[in-house]
DNA sequence: CGTCGTATTGAATGGGTTCAAGTAGCGTGG
DNA sequence: CCACGCTACTTGAACCCATTCAATACGACG
């Protein structure tokens, strides 16, 4: 692909999918100066523990958070796709509680905090939206706690699926039904809460049933009615503008 | 008891937990007006798909937060105790994506969202404690993901246990070592996401190892390092004033 | 062309569920 | 004061979804 969008570009993208910005947003946006950073696969871009003096847009890539229990076993609470500022949070909670990885080569744009702090104090009406976002974040790990506590294994999975192909559509990344898939079997467990070896069961199923087939780091959705009602799927929760109705493929 | 604190000591009370509160919100806080109301346990407060006018500071009792499968299914996502102000989010999302119950009988004061909307403009230091207060409530959404995500069904347990207790000691309302604990068994399956038969017998469990006691409506935590040491726990997450250092019994 | 991460497969095991009864506790009304 | 009925709790046994272990196949990349 030859035209890449810039960060300020996706994060106006993800922005308005779920609200309205005023020209005086989006000209601060656009006026935004980040500095761009590339970051490969599984490497660490804020970690359990340390205190962020910036936040990061995803520019391009998956990103994830998680942590790491005692004994070794990883759980996944969210993937983060373009447009996503994902440690926004650092701004008002000073040590970061889970880490933050690259769940593929990720291009990040970075934005000090100091930035940030401004737009709240001069532009009411974004800070709304930025808050009105760390809250959607919250709904989407709520429905991540249903998911994980009770929903049967490939229901999960399918349900992951649903979600993640909205979101990219929503910011421009599904077309004709197909998405950016990159993730492995092993961050999939590590995101439903099941072993690989499941994981690696279900999918078999869901492309013998010919539902989602997967290559080369795509997910082809073959049939969208079936996923989304394998996954019992009710987009709601993403709070979209005009309850999503702007998507083309994956009505929510 | 005779004496019972009102809904704006709560309040306070709570967001003095989590950071510091000017002179100047204290006072706004002391001049908040709030429509008191009692609500029978099980009744809800906000339903799903409702849109609030107004935010409820929970004064006694315990809420909770939940949503319903097609199944019929139940999954409880948060627990709220007396100072929380669960459906706050209503103020940027204009839709309920889950309900929000009493889950005991439940002491509530209603504020209009007009007044925190009031609060956000004029009071730039307490709209940065609501806003991290909200932040909060997503790190306790992650940890409980993790919780039925990765932990085995004892280990759940008890980390719920060890929640509960260092939030309600937080607020004033847990003496040495024992807790208000008025919820049945099945509420608690439904927050961790397992059976009532396989809570029941875990429970028993951990009478029987004299960890937790369970006697009207309240539990006394026999052996909190044991209990703590079960659950892995580390309050990090609650991000409380000083790492909760505060706290006299439930050292986090 | 070898090597390492990822995916796949089979078989045995187990944590937790489900089903089905039975018991305890408690408020209510006769 | 006891009978009643409701809800919450308890117990046992059979079953099953998902895990674990272990081995093999694939496939991308230097």
């Amino acid at each position: 692909m030859l035209y890449q969008p810039s960060g300020a570009q996706m994060l106006a993208r993800k922005l308005s999918g779920i609200g309205n910005l005023l020209p005086e947003d989006e000209a601060a946006i656009a006026a935004l100066d980040m500095t761009v950073m590339n970051v490969a696969a599984g490497h660490l871009i804020a970690e359990e523990g340390s205190s962020p003096r910036h936040c990061c847009v995803i520019i391009a890539g998956l990103a994830c958070r998680y942590k790491i229990l005692v004994d070794g076993k990883r759980q996944i609470m969210s993937f983060h796709t373009p447009g996503d500022f994902p440690d926004f949070y650092s701004l008002h909670v000073d040590v970061m509680d889970h880490s933050l990885a690259a769940a593929t080569p990720c291009q990040l744009g970075l934005v000090p905090h100091s930035i940030f702090r401004q737009w709240v104090r001069r532009h009411p009406h974004l800070a709304n939206l930025l808050w009105r976002d760390t809250l959607i974040d919250g709904s989407m790990f709520r429905e991540w706690i249903v998911n994980v506590g009770r929903r049967p294994g490939p229901r999960r999975i399918c349900h992951l699926l649903c979600e993640l192909a909205v979101r990219l559509e929503n910011v421009g990344l599904a077309e004709a039904g197909r998405i950016p898939f990159p993730l492995t079997q092993s961050d999939l467990s590590d995101a439903v809460g099941l072993s690989v070896v499941h994981v690696n069961r279900v999918l078999q199923d869901l492309k013998s049933q010919n539902i989602v087939l997967f290559h080369n780091k795509e997910a082809v959705i073959a049939d969208w009615p079936k996923l989304r009602a394998m996954a019992q799927f009710d987009g709601a929760y993403l709070h979209l503008k005009d309850g999503g109705r702007q998507l083309r493929h994956f009505k929510i």
